[in-house]
DNA sequence: GTCAACGAAATTGTATACAAGGATTTGTCT
DNA sequence: AGACAAATCCTTGTATACAATTTCGTTGAC
């Protein structure tokens, strides 16, 4: 679970496209990068060889590499196994959270309410992410909460947009509070569905996610 | 889903740890393997980063990559998650298998049940790995079939030793039987279910499992 | 005899040079 | 004028050279 701090240049190349500074289908030319970055193509090689291990950037043998294209339907079938991942941690959690891990999830459960009720999304959405990872850490299952963290780190960029939709932090609160609930009852079934309802994208919730789609690549000029 | 096939350095190296040449632990000299590939250390850098990321080894930075070492609580973790990841798809296959896509289920498991007929456990292996991927080409969830079949692959050695004890590629068979019966009747809770008991690591098969991580190692001399 | 410190060798990380394969552009022919 | 072909340029893939760090061995002192 290091994720060693050296390797910043696949951070700094990965904040490029999280940003939106990339927008996807751009090519990553490793020259430019290089330059940009004040390294040689070595290291950049080494960093896209990463990033398209975890499924951000395509390489395309003898063409370069380009930020993958992540169509709807794509999006909504990665948001279905997070919701399915995360079930499987609250599911978990209900049975094995020891006292300090239910503290922890209230701890982070409250930290979201005082977010939510100061209408602070940017708290929120940090809050937000620790209360995730309380509930991973309480499933007590490292290689789940490997797979889950990988998987929300690639749905970052995705999340936070759909919390910047009108009402859904008091909505997410609303449903972080029944998973709470779930958890401390030691209710397995309830907590894992809970939980999989908490991140499933349905309704409304879709059309967030289509906007939040577009939204970046309409940020940028064209 | 492309896997380049290009990139045969990444499998012959796979190849050199799957089948127990290199056992975990075992350090992974760059300029060694160059000159036994007949390649320089670029390539194998690449090939080693790749390997990092699927987890099958590590890499220290300034120190070197290793074997990944598999103790037994993470190898359950990791048929842990299987064994959910492929309840997943079965379930959905219930849901949404075309016709096609059960005929194609129905071809492979005959196919399992001549090979346990005839008791050959080497075309049982090969035909139960075709038998769960068109299982996961039915729950027609792109995503979610590629999480999969890189855990399969990741667990794919394993796999192979626990057909070998005794009995089990009966057993298998017949939970088999099951999980295609609960597919065809379209009934996706059964079908979850009985996929989840065909994976799990319980009871013997916990033995079995932990013989099979002795074995690579005890097959090499120390 | 053991431990520590210094040094040398080996190994990883980075840069640069070279080779090979696409992509683009230009020129010619219809 | 449009399309096809060829040649050039640009980009990726690989090798090699160099720098930096770690590790192992040796030597010395306690």
């Amino acid at each position: 679970m290091s994720e060693r701090r050296a390797d910043l240049l696949h951070d700094k190349i990965e904040d490029l496209i999280l940003t939106g500074d990339l927008a996807p289908g751009d090519r990553l030319d490793e020259v430019s990068l290089a330059t940009r970055f004040g390294v040689s193509r070595t290291p950049i090689r080494e960093a896209l060889m990463q990033l398209a291990a975890t499924g951000l950037i395509e390489l395309r043998p003898r063409r370069g590499a380009v930020v993958a294209e992540v169509g709807p339907k794509r999006m909504v079938e990665m948001f279905e196994v997070m919701a399915e991942l995360e079930a499987i941690c609250a599911r978990l959690a209900a049975r094995r959270a020891t006292p300090a891990d239910e503290e922890r999830i209230g701890a982070h459960h409250r930290a979201c309410a005082a977010a939510a009720a100061a209408s602070d999304e940017d708290a929120y959405y940090y809050e937000n992410e620790e209360f995730h990872e309380a509930i991973d850490a309480a499933a007590h299952q490292e290689f789940l909460s490997e797979q889950t963290r990988a998987l929300r780190r690639r749905l970052k960029p995705y999340r936070r947009l759909q919390l910047r939709s009108r009402g859904r932090v008091r909505n997410s609160f609303d449903e972080h509070e029944a998973v709470v609930r779930a958890i401390l009852a030691h209710d397995a079934d309830a907590a894992a569905e809970a939980m999989r309802a908490h991140i499933v994208v349905q309704g409304e919730r879709f059309t967030d996610l289509l906007a939040s789609l577009e939204a970046p690549r309409a940020a940028r000029a064209r």
